[in-house]
DNA sequence: AATATTACTTTACGCCCGTAAAATTTTATT
DNA sequence: AATAAAATTTTACGGGCGTAAAGTAATATT
């Protein structure tokens, strides 16, 4: 009953009636080849089940299927969520995501490079781990293989960019924040490892100076990726130190919001927008999880699904067009509010 | 200035002054050549940078060093931070992780396992899907390849199971509830996706019976791998409906509870173990926010460093010794009380 | 129906490396 | 120093497929 195993794609060719050559043309491209070709060997393959070994085809072909995808810490779902559409897009378009993390490290961030480079792929989507990593390495790899830089813009890095609008995005929570209580305060790391928070501090200062507030930022200590501890630790600091300058925090990412409002909690400072509350506190991203925060965390989502659908074509598109862009373009997707308890 | 590129192992072998088959050797294992070889072989590469195609390389060799894992959700910080402890193990040993996610999809679980094959590997790590994972489809694959079963136990899935220890785990936490306030309810889906719940509740159900109480099992709607959602839908249904049978609540998992906390918040609910709470709420796993609700989470900690390094350990054992164990073992470990605030 | 076009087959070669067997050199043993 | 053991080299082959060139068959054009 059972038929004999397939060994190799000649012997496919050979059960199917057709070349290999022509199976091979078939497994690059089913549309290369004439319609009626085609359902014989899609006839063979539903009775042989064989699949190609992809190390063979790898290894002549001069692009293969792999698109890389690198994110600066896959244990943020934020990056999860991204990866996961990343992913998705990748796979229905015909290709092979290979997902890595670089965990915060930039070592990590520049080994998973040249793992990529070691499996040659067709091109990479790129999200830096941004102030902490190594420029030029990423720029020389950017040099081999067609990159998008996404989330995370370095200037000349990648083909392209795409990521959030961290102006609009800003504008828009301030100006809410302003209108309906007092205006915010700007809470952010010392050292950000990230460099949207510079874009958005830099919007928060200049948005306050155009509507003739003074703008104050408060910056917390710490290093690295645990953001919703230092976050935390910040947050205790500022509330146990009652050294807030109003009653209002607009925090630089929601995974610092996430930890201030559980500093808050602790301190007994009532958050919300309503009456008989202490402090207004938002966020910036919509993170996962900022619809389960005590209160529910106000804050301006990513547009991550124009973000991920960008990306990803602007990445084929070179790929398959086989062509760099004679210019480095930056396509920013503007951020929508999400009103919820919190401010 | 520049030295002339290397183009394959030939043209290395030559410049390093070894020959091709020594060099080869060399690069699969370099203990396995002479110190004064292995020298000359390193001085050649630091020179010439030169690395040997993967796809040349695997395709003649019957084993690839290629490690799958996959997990059930990627998106869901729990699997994020194991699969991290994971691919480090498997890195620092020698090995490529392959990272895959399921997203929650059986479909796109049997897709996982389809292209992890097609890559050859030489063993695979696998948290499965659970209740909804397509059991034959599993078993078939782990009759090909090498495969540890970790988290969620699929009976007969894979040469050995590594979890946690979710008896001993509800034990701990019961016990410490029903010594300090009233003993809890148990709050779980009715169809809960993963299958260490059913052990949980089956673990809730029989301590409380063996110290003589009435065990309580909330189960609420919901399909899907949105625990959050499901727990704060759940947690308004029973504390608007006022139907709690206690004021404690031991939830299935962390997730569950960071969205009954929600809930209770919203609900104005205190929740905390002093007193002038209204509720106790405890979670399972530890999950990596569980630091951050508000009350803080007490919870019973899986030993993810453990659970890491034996699944790891245990199934590098096999792909070295190129055995299969004899017998299907499962090793647990115990979990450890995270008391915080909120019960 | 004759021609042009497209698709396919045949033939042939190359990619880069794994691996086995036999011959040779190097190192260890006594 | 003679022998044994281990490491290396040489030689040779094969793996599974991409791809190019030239010839043949099928489809489209007029």
């Amino acid at each position: 009953m059972s038929t004999p195993r397939i060994r190799n794609m000649e012997e496919f060719a050979t059960v199917s009636g057709i070349s290999r050559p022509t199976v091979s043309k078939y497994f690059n491209d089913p549309e290369s080849v004439r319609q009626s070709t085609r359902a014989r060997i899609e006839a063979a393959l539903e009775q042989y089940n064989y699949t190609p070994n992809i190390y063979a085809m790898n290894q002549n072909r001069r692009l293969t299927k792999n698109i890389g995808i690198v994110v600066p810490y896959l244990a943020d779902p934020f990056f999860a969520e991204i990866a996961r559409q990343i992913e998705t897009l990748v796979i229905n378009a015909g290709y092979r995501p290979i997902l890595l993390s670089s965990h915060g490290d930039p070592m990590l961030e520049i080994g998973n490079l040249d793992a990529l480079r070691a499996i040659k792929p067709a091109g990479v989507l790129l999200a830096p781990l941004g102030r902490s990593s190594d420029r030029e390495a990423l720029a020389a790899f950017c040099a081999d293989v067609p990159t998008i830089n996404f989330d995370a813009n370095i200037d000349g890095i990648g083909e392209a960019f795409v990521g959030h609008n961290n102006r609009q995005a800003t504008d828009i929570i301030l100006e809410y924040m302003i209108r309906t209580g007092e205006p915010p305060s700007f809470l952010e790391m010392r050292t950000p490892p990230n460099p949207n928070a510079n874009k958005r501090r830099n919007a928060y200062i200049e948005a306050m100076n155009r509507n003739g507030l003074a703008p104050e930022v408060i910056q917390i200590e710490g290093e690295g990726w645990d953001l919703e501890e230092i976050g935390y630790r910040g947050g205790l600091g500022v509330l146990k130190g009652r050294s807030l300058p109003t009653d209002s925090i607009l925090c630089s990412n929601d995974r610092l919001a996430i930890g201030f409002l559980a500093a808050a909690y602790e301190c007994g400072f009532r958050v919300g927008r309503g009456r008989g509350n202490a402090l207004r506190v938002a966020g910036h991203d919509n993170h996962p999880l900022a619809r389960f925060t005590c209160p529910m965390l106000t804050t301006v989502s990513h547009d991550y699904a124009a973000i991920a659908q960008t990306s990803v074509n602007t990445l084929l598109s070179l790929v398959e067009t086989e062509t760099r862009p004679a210019k480095r373009e930056s396509t920013l997707f503007d951020g929508t509010l999400i009103l919820r308890d919190s401010a």
